[in-house]
Formats: C-alpha cells, structure tokens, sequence
DNA sequence: CATGAATGAGGTTTCATTCAT
DNA sequence: AATGAATGAAACCTCATTCAT
C-alpha cells in the first residue's frame, strides 16, 4: 500500500525472474549473477530472500505453480485424453530449467521448504485429477497407479533433459511412452 | 612390475571408489570428502587425477564401461528380448550415482573428456546391440528408433533417481515404459 | 560520492600501501601478508585488485607514476644537468622495493600489464627529457644514447639493491657512474 | 672409489647442471622440474642437496668459483687493463642465470650458505687482484675503491639482465660504465 | 643408493552472508 | 528499504620434503 511497498514487489518480481533465468542455465550459479541480471544490489537478493536456498525454492514454487495452474486449466477441458497427454508435453517440454532448479536444491542438501512442498503437492493433485479424468474417459489404461504414472513424467522430463536431445527425438520418445499409457 | 606401484594401485582404486561413493551421493562434494573416505591424503587424490574434473570423469568412464560390460554379456545370450529388458531394468536401478556424477560433471563446464566420451560411445554401441536383436527377435517394436529408445533409457534412468522412489513403483513405472516399447 | 565509497577508497589505499610495503621486502611474499598488513579479511583485497598479478602491477604502477611525477618536477628546474643528476640519484637511492616488485611481477610469468607498461613507458619519457635538456646544456656527453644510459639508471639500481651495501659505497658508485656520462 | 660412487657423482654433475639451467630461466622453479631435466628422481636430487636452498647455494657456488678461477687465469696476462676490463664484460655478458639464481636464493630468506659465502669472497678477492693491477697499469683511475667497482659490476650485471635488453645497447652501456672508470 | 608415491602446509581465489551508510 | 563493501570459511591445487620399496 505504501509506495515503497510497489518498489519492493518490483524488485523481489525481478529477482524471481533473473534467478529463474540464471539458475536455470547453470544449477551452480552464484547469487551475485541473480543481482546483476536483476539489476540490484547483491543485499537487496538477500533481503527478500534470506538465504540462497530460500531463492532456490522459491523459484522452485513458482515453477510449480505454474504448471499446476495450467493443469486445473486444462481439466477443465472437454477431451480428457488430449488434456492429460498435452498437459504431459508441456511438462516435458519445459521442465529443462525447473530440473536444474531442483538440482541445485538438491545439491543444497535442503530437501525443498515448506512452500516448495506445498506447491509440489497442489500440482501432483492437478495431475492426479487429470490422470483420473483420462483413465474414466478411457484414453489411458485403469491399472496404471497414480504413483508409476508420476514417475514416468518425472523421468521423461529428464530424459528430455539429456544434452543435445533433439526435439524429433524427443516427440517420437513421448509416443513410444504414451503408447505404453493408453488402453 | 615395479614393487611401489602395487601401492599405488591400491590407492588409485581405493580413490575411484570413494570418489564414486562421495560423488554419487552429492555431485558438489570436495575433492577433501573423497580423500577422507579413500583414506589418503588430499595430494595424493590430485597426483592420480591433476584435476577435480578429471577425477569426475574417471569415475563416470569406470560406470560407463561397466554397463558396456554388462550389455556385451547379456548380447550372448539366447533369449534377446529378455536380454534387452534385463539390461534396461539394470541400468535403471542402479543408475542413480552415474546420474549425480554426469551432473557434477556437466556443472563443472567440461562436457565430458576423450576416455568418458569414448566410453558412452561403447555403452551405447553395446546397447545397440542389444535393442537390434531385439528387435529382430520380435520383443520389440521395429519401429522404434536408437535415438528415442535410449533417450527412454535415460529418462528412466533419472526418473528413478527421483528422491524417495519406491522400488515397487519403479517397477511398475518400467512395466509401462515396457509396454510401449512391445510389438 | 555514495557515502561507503570513502571506506573503500580507504581501503583501497591501506592495501596499496601495505602491498608496497610487504612485496618490497619480500618479492614472494603472500597476499594474506599484505591482508594481515593492511588490517583488512584476504578477500577485501582480492575485491579490490582480483587477481594476485592486478595487486603486484598496481603497485608498480604507483611507484613509476610517482617516478615520473618527480621527473616531470625537476624538468622545470633550471640547472638541467643538476636536474637530471639528481632525479638519477634519487630513483638509485629509493629504488630498492620498486625493483623487487618488478622481480615478482615477472616471475608470475605475466610481462606487466597495461597500466603498469603505460606508467613505465610515462617515466621514460619524463627521464628522456631531463637526458635531452641535460645534454643540450653541456652537463652530459652528446654521444650518450637514451637506451644505454637508462639501462645504466636501471643496473645502478639494481646494483644499490646488493644486500648490504653502504650508503657511501653508493655514492661512490655513483660518482663513477656520474664521471662516465660528463662530457 | 667404490663402483657406486660413480654413479653418484654422475647424478650429483647432472643435476647442478640442470639446476642452474632450470633456475637461471625461473627462479620460482620446482624443485621437480630439476629432477625431471636432470633424469633423476626427485628423491635424488634431495639425497644429495637435503634442502632446495642447498641446491641453490650449489649452484651459486658454481657459478661463483667458475668466476673466480677465470679472473686467476687473467690474472696472469699481460695487459692488466685488458684482463680486467675483459673480465667485466664477461660477467655482465653471462650473469643473466647467476642472477636468477642469487634472487631465488634471497627469496627463500636464507642470505646464502657457507660454500657460496667463501665462493663469492674468493671470487671478490680475484676481482681485487684485477683491480689492482689494472690501476698499476694505470688502466684504471687510483682513486676508484674496490667497493664501489664491485658495485658498479654487480650493478651493471643486473642492467644487462633488464628484459630485452640488446647486446649492442649493453655493449654501449659498458662503454660509459668504462668510460668512467679509466684514469 | 635410487626411485616414485605420499603427505600436509600453504597459496590463490570464490561465495554466501553481514554490516555500515 | 536499498546498496555495495567487508568478511571468513572453504575449495582447488602446488610443492618441499619424507617413506617404503
């Protein structure tokens, strides 16, 4: 409410931003390139987040929310099959930077903070909904568990991950993966 | 053939082992961590590999060469659809420290030096193949290609080093991944 | 102008001084030396010269301006061969640590660096004035070139850095040196 | 005597010799790249010189009783004038090394050991007798004390060592060094 | 007596984090 | 609230010296 209160969302926006951007590239990225991308003073990084691992996460959550945004969008979708494996794409085909993120969460030793957890969990949910959807509606096979079906997403978006993977590739390692999904 | 090199032997694998351990656990681990576990001091992990990145490829041509290995064996047997499916269940089970050591690696900037590089390409030669065979066998689909079956490989591979996978849920992750890849 | 900026100046400076100091006596001295003598963390003086040779030249570069400074002061004298005698003397008499620097500088292997070659190069020509005004008034042979006879500035120096050698000694040095260059 | 001694004299020859060739290029030298030039191990090289400093003395008592025993030889000629000033240009021609060598002793803060102390005061006592000679001859003024001609040869020396310095710059150098020091 | 491996101390440099303005 | 300087701990790597063969 007070101005200062805009610059400060501004800025904390903008450092989300760059260290989305800087960790993305390079897991090992040093909080000082954020704030130089970010175009702020190295302790104005450290204002709004405390300490790296707070960054790290919280560019974590954001990731994580986003895609779970896009799921609740995407059940609400007539055709359930097209939703669950569109929403599945997408997921692979973007997850190259949330991984690193992870990674270097990982490599932290901190096994992700609250939000992270909570906004992981909101996303399996949106996921667990549209699986459902899609295996009522026939497109994928009953007797595939929640927890199998994850992992496979998991484990494609890091195969997508695998350097230099073209994208052809990539598409053609999906149908061999959504063939084994389908009824 | 000289009497000191029996030594050094020793200590270059105890090394190669510890540095396996140390770095499959934590990718970011110092060089110090792998010198305590080998129980040697921090000069002599650097005389054997002048370099930190060096080490880290040693380490991942050992595991590349291993499952080369492994994959050349099983390309004798009778049954080459169990062959191809048992290599990929192994790989997938026990990739996870190959896995935190080509991160360490890819972190460090080098993309990989000669000896692992030549060692990937053995590993995915021997895997060639075993999916050929397969293939001519009937176990698996004919229309897979190299690129994308081994990009599954690696996806699986990853997926399963997902933090806390169950390996029931593992395995059922593979039956799907296996179903694809049928004819 | 922002207000830390004095501290760093400070700073800045309290390093310079202290690095004259310490590199002076001990041409392999350590950086944390010059830390220690300067009362400030190692890193403080990696922040403000990043690289051990960037310290080394800055020094030296301090030293050939003040050098220079002082030639350019003495060509305004009137008595030029008064003047350039003098400015001889005075770069013999003080130029025990200038040369010890110079020593670690290339034994770091890297030749000096743009400033440094700029102030060196700035001292020349301030010293080939007070040569050329100094011949024209009489008080030093004509045939004397500038390169020889700055190398003789340079080996006279070097020459008074002998350990131990006595001021008196010295100046008879010099006397010799002096009674060679009259015309 | 004894078959082994041989041997041993071998190596503790070949070693100086690639002591002073690995020290007069850089002074900052490991004591491993002597061993390696010399085709020793390194543990030899410290059999027969315990401490690096020790090497370096060796190698500066060497070079110093190889200067005294050419200034004994002059000695004996006949033009006194000749031999002294002969012997001046001799060592500024070839003390680049010897230098290098005297820095990187000063360096290790030991002010040079035993041997070299009675090397340099025989060859100081050498260069005496040239001295006095050549002013008997009247080649050199009377009034020119030994202390401050030492300088001057030491000093002149470490001119010539300046980097690129040219031979015919140096030999220019040398005549107004000469010039005043004759009578 | 020679060798090469092993060692620990120390040097340079980076980085997350705190302090002073 | 924002900034940039300061800091110490730790990382990588080198080297003189010692040990075991």
């Amino acid at each position: 409410m007070r101005p200062l209160r805009a610059d400060a969302r501004d800025n904390r926006a903008r450092i989300l931003i760059a260290a989305e951007d800087v960790f993305g590239q390079a897991p090992n990225a040093s909080t000082e390139e954020v704030a130089k991308l970010a175009e702020v003073g190295i302790a104005t990084v450290f204002r709004h987040f405390p300490t790296k691992v707070e960054l790290l996460e919280a560019v974590l959550t954001v990731r994580l929310e986003r895609l779970r945004d896009r799921a609740i969008e995407l059940a609400g979708h007539d055709d359930a099959g097209s939703a669950f494996f569109g929403f599945f794409t997408q997921v692979v085909s973007e997850s190259a930077s949330k991984l690193a993120i992870a990674e270097a969460l990982s490599a932290s030793g901190s096994a992700a903070g609250e939000a992270a957890k909570e906004a992981g969990a909101g996303m399996r949910a949106a996921f667990g909904v549209l699986l459902d959807r899609a295996q009522q509606a026939g497109a994928v096979r009953r007797d595939a568990g929640f927890a199998e079906v994850y992992a496979l997403l998991v484990g494609a978006s890091r195969g997508a991950t695998a350097a230099g993977l073209e994208p052809a590739v990539r598409d053609r390692m999906l149908e061999l993966v959504y063939d084994g999904l389908r009824s």
